[in-house]
DNA sequence: TTCATATATTCGAATATTAGAATATATGAA
DNA sequence: TTCATATATTCTAATATTCGAATATATGAA
């Protein structure tokens, strides 16, 4: 049970647009931080903080080559999660039986009603 | 890419402890709202904010029996999901090579340093 | 009809997140 | 050393989220 609430802490770190595509970004490659600010359109300063939670939650991790950061990907979960971000999905799941008209239904469990 | 953004979106609603517990819950079958008041420990009000929320993102909907509301799982991203977020991951991605002690490498891309 | 139960909604205070501006630091080049 | 570049950090205002309290609504039972 604590394992799942540190996902849930990786996921909240993750979902922001510009977190997201820093991590599609490190997924194909290393990358400084430059190179986010080119295709990211944010400010540098953002760019760091985004780099900073992202590295604090464990999931990216950097070395340096002179005056660069490079970036990369760290958390094999991360990889996993951005496989079905970009997935497509057909239609909905299959709902229980109830009448989709007037969205009536039997209630399963053993709660009196 | 709008596609990608409205990923993230779905990413935002179910990045709270609670309302991953309520899909959990969901992908294992229906549930009304008093059953998840009784495993989460929180009060009505907000099981049906956290519910609504869930709803208005079009992962979950319900039908109705009696005074009973039946959720459902109704987005399929959800499922995949849910897997992920209770796998297990042994160890960190393979970085790219750099030196472990000094954290020093090479930039492979074409910037200017 | 009256009552109790199941659920939803609204409001507000506390808290968290976001992004820009300004500033700091480190490094390579001249 | 001086300068310019790459990056990080701090501060702050704007905004968003969270959750409890109070209230509203709907339904079945008596």
């Amino acid at each position: 049970m604590k394992d799942l609430i540190s996902r849930v802490e990786i996921l909240k770190v993750v979902a922001h647009p510009a977190r997201v595509a820093i991590l599609d970004e490190l997924s194909k490659g290393v990358k400084c931080v430059s190179d986010f600010q080119d295709f990211l359109e944010i400010r540098q300063s953002n760019v760091s903080q985004h780099l900073s939670a992202l590295r604090h939650a464990g999931l990216i991790d950097y070395y340096v080559d002179g005056r660069l950061r490079c970036y990369f990907l760290k958390n094999p979960f991360i990889l996993d999660l951005l496989g079905i971000i970009k997935k497509e999905y057909e239609g909905d799941l299959q709902g229980p039986e109830c009448c989709p008209v007037t969205k009536k239904g039997k209630y399963p469990g053993d709660r009196k009603k």
